[in-house]
RNA sequence: GCCCGGGUGGCGGAAUUGGUAGACGCGUCGGAUUCAAAAUCCGAUGGUGGCAACAUCGUGCGGGUUCGAGUCCCGCCCCGGGUACCA
């Protein structure tokens, strides 16, 4: 038997790739340069899941194609390999998270390998490897040059039986997300990156970017960005003054009151001796809420009165200062001016609190609502009044200007970055504390290598594991010789990944992060693929480290990525669950199906019909859930792509991942859509290896092809690489289909054609297509063979068919000589002939005629 | 609540600028091959009516523009994702 055998033919080529380092980055830069990029992984014990596969094919095509049309192409991967399921590892079973990395780098890198990515294996890199973050380290020391690093003392999530801080998004309703353990908040020092210096340019320069625009709404969001005015106000009997930011210059009139953050700091100052109780058990309760809580618990609004009193600037009214925890402590200046006739929050507030309202801008005549957030001409508001809200705003900063009492400003939502974990798995800061203050360390001693340590928990204090090397963090100032410790936090996963696609370009060089002259050839990244997870974190910082870099002259381009796409997410297999409980089955909405005794039954999908929009078990009225799920080990609807690849091959593996449907959309397994695609790879197979001897097909022949033929052809070939130019690998495949389809009718095939055949399906199944090709008689590999390119000529065919309509539906069809198809009347006077469309013009009056050269004809029939 | 996506056959999806709605694949049904099955090959496959030719309805719902609307405009509904007291 000599069928299509994808695990021999898959392991020959993947060997065969290594062994000739096929796809070597070429050094010379003769050529143009397309640099393509996925998101590295970070290589978890469970191995590959089906969604990596999924860009990285995608980019694994672009790759081969590029190649194929002269470009030199950069293509690489390496590891995200800090982090902390590794040091969880290490906690658990004592094992050094640098073992259980190696191990799972290792199965990554095999699993990859055994997809047919078309990487540049000698560019690998590791985030954990002392040579990679010897230059982490030293981009930090530029940034702390730069005045961009700096220490601070802020309140962090600490989770005291885990042993380490957590991020806002790993604390839930005051627990941790793992274990739920209790969180608490608690001041300690920390390092903070500047990123808010850049948040103007991170802002614009989304402008420009081949980016998604839904992610470059979510960073603008992010940074948030707002226009107003700072505005002074004086408080009765105290010299301090009160600042508050606010968007809404305009409404000025109307604030009633004033709000402190619980944490402003002169809410004690502030506070009079009646008030005082209340204030502090008031600020009491907020500090021992986390943030997130404070956010939940916002049902309703809580506040106290501290018992001073502000001057309106515009008003001259003495208005109340009160202390409440919807006011945010790091936006803008920790109070703000309440005007509760302009904002739904100080409404509510004052409201409960019975506080003074006063409308500033004129609601519609029919609205009833509560504060009027819309347009509307200002009122109550002397020199405003009669003004739009825009004119309002401008003449008010005018106005605070000239007084002093305020100006035009702006406020970002972007905080500084918290830069600093209490984790042993992580880079070592390049700093030392000689008299307890901090200092960077020369460049000559990089890099900071992590010390052995006995134990990978953190200390009960919050100490940092680090701390625990007691020889590593007492150490000398290497410039004054004085004794000095050394820094025990580490950095923050994202550190590494914020600047890994500059190692690769040069991952050998030891003068910088990356070798100029190959920067200035390689950068920017032309495409670079991953999920929407990181739309903001991982691409913000990038950025931001990237525009550091170009502010130093490390790099060349202001921006490190220019195109980027997200690949959606794969959702498990299609669902179809009914609930039963006894022998009496329930609705999928029935609030009962939460209850015990409740008993789900998996339907196959032969087992359900579909009755207008609801999926119902054959045959019956019990109404059926239909829906794909994510997949979650818990839910047992993982696939491993290690199965699939076994039973079907990579190279049906990538093909159906493309196939599925458009890259960036989310969509559900089908291990039958697998099938479909097996097949078709068995048929381009049988196409010209017959099963019998296992040698080439006797219908193969040197012949020159036929006109037919050489339609097909590039027919393919033209919407193959217009596919490929725009990423759209479904369509791509299918026209791939259809060539197919169409060569199997074929009575013989010559070579010529079916080469050019295999060098377009050769960037989604690359091993059957080498396969085949060297089959053909050739002995390299077609990597770099040139890309077919579509004849116009080819493409034209003898007769040009019309449908036609009569009154815009299409009633028949008519076909007419190629040279002909422009001719108006000649065209018209066939689609009238035409059996089905006489007869509607027979029984009534022609009224207009529509002809759309090589489109279409419709005839507008009166009656 | 707000901001983005998105609703097309039994299913995944196609229709590139307003021009034959349903390419390609899955599934289903029928046939060929086979002792039988798997595999393979051929054919049919949106609904309804009809022996058929054909007609009619049909792209979430309701309107509109147009010779012609899945595509454009107005008003809604539903689903997915993000975000949330940011003054």
């Amino acid at each position: 038997m000599h069928a299509y055998n994808p695990s021999k033919i898959e392991k020959k080529w993947q060997s065969y790739w290594l062994e000739n380092k096929t796809f070597r980055t070429p050094e010379d830069e003769e050529k143009p340069k397309y640099y393509v990029l996925d998101m590295f992984p970070y290589p978890s014990g469970d191995g590959l899941h089906v969604g990596h596969p999924e860009g990285y094919t995608a980019t694994d095509i672009v790759a081969r194609y590029k190649r194929m049309n002269g470009y030199n192409v950069l293509h690489p991967i390496g590891w995200d390999a800090f982090g902390l399921p590794a040091e969880q590892y290490a906690i658990r079973t004592g094992t050094h998270p640098k073992q259980t990395t190696e191990r799972n780098i290792g199965r990554f890198r095999e699993q990859l390998q055994m997809l047919g990515f078309s990487y540049d294996w000698d560019r690998e890199v590791n985030t954990t490897d002392p040579d990679y973050y010897r230059w982490t380290q030293w981009i930090f020391l530029k940034l702390y040059e730069m005045g961009l690093a700096y220490q601070d003392e802020v309140p962090v999530n600490w989770c005291p039986d885990l042993g380490t801080v957590l991020s806002n998004e790993e604390v839930i309703d005051g627990k941790s997300e793992v274990g739920g353990f209790p969180v608490v908040r608690k001041p300690m020092r920390q390092w903070m990156l500047r990123i808010t210096e850049y948040a103007d340019r991170l802002l614009e320069d989304l402008e420009d970017l081949d980016w998604p625009e839904s992610t470059k709404e979510m960073q603008r969001n992010w940074i948030g960005r707002s226009i107003g005015a700072d505005i002074e106000f004086e408080i009765k009997g105290h010299d301090d003054s009160l600042r508050v930011f606010t968007t809404r210059p305009d409404t000025l009139f109307g604030a009633t009151y004033m709000v402190l953050a619980p944490e402003h700091h002169l809410v004690e100052e502030l506070t009079t001796n009646e008030q005082r109780d209340d204030v502090e058990a008031y600020r009491e309760e907020a500090a021992k809420k986390s943030d997130i809580e404070r956010q939940e618990m916002n049902k309703e609004k809580t506040g106290v009165f501290t018992g001073s009193y502000a001057i309106n600037p515009a008003s001259g009214e003495e208005i109340q200062i009160w202390v409440a925890d919807y006011v945010l402590a790091h936006y803008g200046t920790g109070a703000i001016m309440a005007v509760p006739g302009e904002d739904e929050r100080d409404w509510e507030f004052a409201e409960k609190y019975g506080l003074p309202i006063i409308r500033t801008v004129e609601p519609p005549e029919d609205f009833d609502g509560k504060a009027w957030t819309g347009e509307g001409k200002s009122i109550n508001s002397g020199f405003l009044d009669g003004l739009e809200i825009e004119e309002a705003k401008l003449k008010m900063i005018e106005w605070l200007e000239e007084q002093g009492k305020g100006q035009k400003s702006v406020n970002y939502k972007l905080r500084d970055w918290l830069f600093s974990r209490q984790r042993y798995w992580g880079e070592p800061f390049p700093i030392v504390h000689v008299d307890g203050v901090p200092k960077p360390l020369p460049e000559d001693v990089l890099p900071v290598t992590l010390p052995e340590v006995d134990d990978f928990k953190p200390t009960r204090t919050g100490e940092p594991p680090l701390a625990r090397a007691k020889e590593w963090v007492e150490t000398t100032d290497p410039e004054s010789g004085k004794p000095a410790l050394r820094e025990t936090n580490t950095m923050p996963q994202w550190a590494g990944s914020c600047w890994y696609y500059l190692r690769y370009i040069s991952p050998e060089f030891d003068g910088g992060p990356v070798e100029k002259k190959k920067e200035n050839y390689w950068m920017p990244v032309d495409l670079y693929v991953g999920g929407s997870e990181h739309s903001v974190l991982h691409l913000l910082y990038a950025r931001f480290w990237h525009k550091v870099l170009f502010d130093c002259g490390v790099v060349s381009t202001d921006e490190p990525f220019q195109k980027l796409v997200h690949q959606g997410m794969i959702l498990g297999e299609m669902e179809y669950t009914a609930w039963r409980r006894g022998g009496e089955y329930l609705a999928p909405d029935s609030p009962k199906i939460e209850e015990e005794g409740v008993e789900r039954v998996r339907l196959s999908e032969t087992d359900v019909e579909k009755r207008g929009e609801k999926f119902y078990l054959k045959g019956s009225d019990v109404e059926v859930e239909a829906r794909a799920y994510k997949m979650s080990k818990s839910r047992g609807n993982v696939i491993n792509p290690d199965d699939i690849v076994r039973q079907y091959g990579a190279d049906a593996l990538r093909l159906y991942e493309m196939f599925m449907g458009p890259l960036e959309q989310v969509k559900p397994w089908s291990t039958r859509g697998v099938e479909g695609v097996y097949r078709f790879l068995n048929r381009v197979w049988r196409l010209m290896i017959d099963e019998k001897s296992g040698k080439l097909h006797s219908h193969l022949s040197d012949e020159q092809p036929t006109r037919d033929q050489l339609k097909a052809l590039h027919e393919a070939i033209k919407k193959v690489t217009e596919d490929i130019d725009e990423m759209r690998f479904n369509t791509a495949i299918s026209a791939l289909m259809v060539f197919v389809n169409e060569a199997n009718q074929w009575e013989n095939l010559p070579k010529e054609v079916l080469e050019s055949f295999l060098l377009i399906l050769s960037p989604f199944a690359p091993h059957l297509a080498e396969e085949l090709w060297s089959r053909l008689g050739h002995e390299k590999s077609l990597a770099y063979e040139l890309w077919p390119k579509a004849e116009e000529d080819y493409l034209k065919s003898e007769t040009v068919m019309y449908p036609v309509q009569v009154n815009g539906k299409v009633r028949g069809e008519i076909h007419v000589d190629a040279d002909k198809a422009k001719q108006k009347e000649l065209v018209l006077e066939a689609a009238k002939a035409e059996k089905n469309v006489s007869r509607y013009l027979e029984s009534g009056e022609l009224v207009k005629e529509i002809f759309v050269p090589g489109k279409i004809v419709n005839l507008v029939v009166k009656e």
